[in-house]
DNA sequence: ACTTGCGATGTGACCGGTAACATGGCATCA
DNA sequence: TGATGCCATGTTACCGGTCACATCGCAAGT
């Protein structure tokens, strides 16, 4: 907190340099704009006084703040931690810096978070989920900037989505559980009405009881929780109700590992055998649905990999604009998702 | 990604409303300034042209950039997450944005991220861990604004610390497993020596070690993993590593929850009995500790507690130096830490 | 009636960089 | 030898706000 008399400013390094201050800037925007000799000199100057370049200043004046706005809704979620941090990594070579908000599953905080955004002027903005309120989207489109929405497959994109369905995710789930011989089978997932809602969850949610009828069962063992973020704690909850609801359970899907590994560790303290007396399976591969016993059957999807994408489009969209024309990446890009067969479910015996 | 001519200045607002743009920069600052028809007329003006403002060139001008620079190890770790959570609720009602970087426990990653960070003229600092490099810590002096450390307690601390002796708690838990009548008690936790360093666990661990020796108990059962950052996997490799060197260990120390429940899980698999056979203590209180059957005995200690604290020695520390004086918070703030006693240890049976 | 003071608004400089263009020196080439 | 062009560097304006100060009108005080 040692307060100098002021921060030395390009000014400072460009006198003690003996240049002027354009030359200063070119050092350290491109050294090989200037002469070796001069460089050096610069350089010493900069050390010397441990002169830090004042971006603030920098991205007024070339309108590139060098800023990539994120929306997520949580981190509490490891998925999203995983792909803000792969998101992260990628964007840092390119000498981005992340600003991130967090919308709690909140509509009205995200469309706050987006317009306090939009006043850093980000260069891309990437927000999670395909739904947002109309005032949200018109910020959005509005913006200027590239957008780009993950984990989630609209059907009209506002510029770029990087994700899956999550309808199918679900649908999915049902014929797998049905496949296994399972007839009376049940979910937990998010209620639709509360003021938090999760979009994605409640579309998996669908998509299971549309895979369910299709596989010509009931779909009515659906427990809907309106407390949302999910966690651990409100899966064991959830699946808690769902057996006081229908104790011949025979296999439960469960909207997120979170839940998923929730339900499985409330069934031990129970007494209740997995899979032997109930099926579980949960969606999104969570490092602990792989490592509890018994391992949790899941869908699993690469969240580094939505964020590595994302990292793409957006450099890819952003080198395009000075000067040299890229072609323009597919808008939507489904990454898709996979079945993983473990542990926690088992083909019924009658 | 609509590109419009050009976004709405503040000029612009200010001839559809017919006054200067000082005006108009004061209804949006400070509206009780303004005479209320005025106002009006700014902000209809606003309103119709979808002005947003640029807090890019407000930054500049008034100097005070409205960020706070937050550099975490990881967002892996839910404690992480949660700090940082906690503090982004506490800064945004303040409408201070949080600019976060990632050190992935390194320390040559945790000067880059500094600088890049100082580049955006960040109002206060927060960093994790209490140990830097010789040249972070120059960086953090030179930036003339507060740094606060936190999740440990230097002993001299640049200017504020909020944390607790990660040290203590080590002890603290050698103690514990001590006075349950374990002898053979063993650890798991991170190497010193990697490119990548968890100190903060390193200290846990030698205190640790410390308590038993106090106890007068040997401290050679003591795993040291260099993959950091620490996982449920590396939990379940660790205390694999332990239970072969040491098939008579009786209690194990974690020194995250995270190492800890894959340490419980592994021995899920194993046929170990927890506690009956293993007695296993974590740290961090994680919601999975919470809920694993058996659920996790370890020591507590309030993230966003952590991250409240933090947030306010920031909010008085930045409201101080606009005139009023302040009178300076304790500069250390021990948020201590509890030992929390649950189904995985019980006491040693003879 | 004249001064005083305050509320409401405007003026101009400035924050610390960078874009765009200008300049000067020197080697290359017809 | 003069034109050409490039390399290295300098000059100037400007990015979009806000600060400090100036101005103006009007009500209150003496």
């Amino acid at each position: 907190m040692t307060d100098r008399p002021h921060k030395p400013t390009m000014r400072d390094v460009s006198r003690l340099a003996g240049v002027s201050r354009m030359t200063v800037s070119r050092v350290l925007a491109d050294p090989s704009l200037v002469a070796q000799e001069t460089r050096d000199r610069v350089l010493k100057a900069v050390a010397q006084l441990r002169y830090v370049p004042d971006r603030v200043a920098g991205s007024l004046s070339s309108r590139r703040s060098g800023f990539v706005a994120l929306v997520l809704p949580t981190l509490m979620n490891t998925n999203f931690a995983d792909t803000a941090q792969a998101i992260n990594e990628a964007l840092r070579e390119a000498d981005y810096q992340l600003l991130i908000g967090f919308t709690l599953y909140r509509s009205s905080e995200e469309v706050d978070c987006i317009r306090s955004l939009l006043t850093r002027r980000p260069e891309a903005i990437i927000i999670t989920g395909g739904v947002h309120s109309r005032e949200a989207n018109a910020l959005l489109l509005e913006s200027g900037v590239p957008v780009v929405e993950m984990w989630d497959l609209p059907e009209r994109p506002i510029d770029y989505a990087v994700g899956f369905s999550n309808f199918e995710v679900g649908r999915a789930a049902a014929r797998h559980l049905a496949g296994l011989g399972h007839r009376r089978i049940g979910a937990i997932g998010p209620a639709a009405g509360g003021e938090a809602r999760d979009f994605r969850g409640e579309d998996r949610l669908e998509g299971f009881a549309a895979g369910l009828r299709e596989c010509g069962l009931p779909d009515g063992l659906i427990i809907r929780n309106p407390d949302i973020p999910l966690s651990f704690t409100e899966g064991a909850q959830s699946i808690s109700r769902l057996l006081d609801l229908a104790p011949d359970v025979e296999a439960v899907f469960a909207i997120s590992d979170l839940q998923g590994v929730g339900a499985l560790l409330e069934c031990q303290r129970r007494g209740i055998r997995v899979p032997e007396d109930l099926s579980i399976m949960g969606f999104g591969d969570f490092e602990i649905g792989r490592q509890c016993v018994p391992s949790l059957t899941t869908i699993q999807t690469d969240s580094r990999a939505i964020g590595r994408q994302v990292a793409e489009i957006i450099l890819n969209a952003l080198a395009g604009q000075d000067g040299r024309e890229t072609p323009r990446p597919d808008a939507l890009r489904d990454i898709g998702f996979t079945v993983v067969s473990r542990g926690s479910t088992r083909t019924r015996t009658p």
